[in-house]
DNA sequence: TCTGGGGTCCTAGGACCC
DNA sequence: TCTGGGGTCCTAGGACCC
């Protein structure tokens, strides 16, 4: 059996955990440069807010209804997760972190007299523990327990907890869950088979596997088996070493000029470099790109990126800020307004499996041990204390962030302020 | 005025090898 | 006139997840 637990309304649950006058109000979580509501609280959800819309275009709204309006706050929401997560931890020795609010437990060999209790034990542990309400589907595949998970949260009666440890219980479940409900099932899927009369997940499991396969691939077919209580899926206790890289955001402002733009790409590529080094990892190819705002029709277009191959497979933020630069010099145009700017690292290999160059004329120990402080340095005073000198001090490019709560538990100064209070 | 960020996997088709 | 069989690698595009 497989539990899936994830946390309700998670970032949301989060602004609430450190600032309960905000219970029992509508919240909602904004993406980065206050652009999107991606997150929102159960009273957000019943005032018909849906996730994804413009900030700006419910401004009035959230007005009249006195909706809490937050900017995302990732150094909070990645600290409550560790929290949960850790907490998670202690009910299965096999746990694979899914994201930032979801995880799946192995239940291998659990002899437990009731599924039911275990699932409550860990709503009832985790919210003691973090403040965070959580939700737990198990089953006996991970298909299965998302599904439970989800049947759990619709049904008030369940609260949140609830086991598929019958074959009634799977069709019925089955039936109740609609297609585009299902995990592996997106958009487009959903609207195509929705279009071929396959309404229900139970609808799918009926498809023959062969009609399957041709429409929905292989993916699609293993989620039809893991429908029908066949696992295809394991546990991921490791996570895999990740193939690409990226660091993108939209600036606050749209900007023109070179010299933000490349403070800003700088700063993209100095976050990808210590990334790989986190995960003691070497890139060798590099992407930088860069796009004007694409919403604003009355203004020119341009989008562009820029490729290059690294002599040799590098996690140096001094070499790879270097090429960054390089390749936005290839792309940048005075003529446009822009938007948006990215750095990809990619062609991932182990940091001790480089493959060296003969004619190299870096001193890469030097470096690696430079960048070895840097971190150490970052890592206990904060992000970005020491930085390379090209990231710059300006920030003309920063996100906007007009609504950021305080990082309760990271910031010693954040911290303080609160306590005060 | 204002519209997010970061990933993975699969398939088809073309180019190439012997 | 007749024109094999078995592969790999790469890329673009499309789907999905949070």
């Amino acid at each position: 059996m497989y539990a899936l637990i994830d946390c309700n309304n998670f970032y949301a649950s989060c602004e609430r955990v450190f600032n309960p006058s905000l219970n029992g109000k509508p919240i909602v979580v904004l993406s980065n440069n206050d652009g999107c509501v991606i997150a929102r609280s159960n009273e957000a959800k019943a005032l018909g807010i849906k996730m994804g819309v413009p900030a700006f275009q419910i401004e009035p709204f959230i007005k009249t209804h006195q909706v809490q309006v937050f900017s995302s706050n990732y150094a909070l929401y990645g600290d409550m997760s560790q929290r949960v997560m850790n907490t998670l931890a202690t009910f299965s020795p096999d746990i694979e972190i899914y994201s930032i609010d979801e995880a799946f437990l192995g239940m291998k060999g659990f002899d437990i007299p009731s599924l039911t209790d275990y699932a409550k034990q860990i709503k009832k542990i985790c919210f003691k523990h973090t403040g965070i309400p959580v939700s737990v589907g198990i089953a006996a595949t991970k298909t299965l327990a998302k599904a439970a998970n989800k049947i759990g949260k619709k049904y008030p009666q369940l609260a949140g907890a609830f086991v598929i440890d019958s074959e009634e219980k799977r069709i019925k479940v089955l039936k109740h869950l609609e297609i585009s409900d299902v995990w592996g099932i997106g958009r487009q899927y959903g609207k195509f088979l929705i279009a071929h009369n396959i309404l229900t997940a139970y609808d799918f499991t009926m498809a023959t596997e062969s009609w399957v396969k041709k429409h929905l691939s292989v993916v699609g077919l293993r989620t039809q088996k893991e429908l029908k209580g066949l696992p295809c899926m394991d546990l991921e206790t490791q996570p895999p070493h990740k193939q690409n890289i990226c660091v993108s955001r939209s600036f606050g402002n749209m900007l023109n000029s070179k010299e933000p733009i490349a403070d800003a790409v700088s700063n993209y590529a100095s976050r990808c470099a210590a990334k790989l080094r986190y995960q003691k990892a070497c890139a060798t190819h590099l992407l930088v790109f860069v796009h004007t705002n694409p919403f604003r029709k009355d203004l020119p277009q341009y989008a562009r990126s820029y490729s290059i191959q690294l002599p040799v497979a590098t996690n140096s933020s001094m070499e790879i800020i270097q090429y960054a630069l390089l390749a936005l010099d290839k792309i940048y145009k005075p003529d446009f307004y822009y938007k948006k700017a990215g750095v990809i690292v990619s062609e991932i290999v182990p940091e001790n499996n480089v493959q060296h160059n003969l004619f190299d004329h870096l001193d890469r120990d030097k470096q690696k041990r430079a960048l070895g402080i840097l971190d150490k340095m970052n890592l206990r005073y904060g992000r970005d204390t020491v930085k390379i000198a090209s990231q710059g001090f300006a920030k003309r490019w920063k996100l906007k962030q007009e609504k950021l709560s305080p990082n309760y538990t990271t910031n010693w100064q954040d911290i303080i302020q609160v306590a005060i209070k």
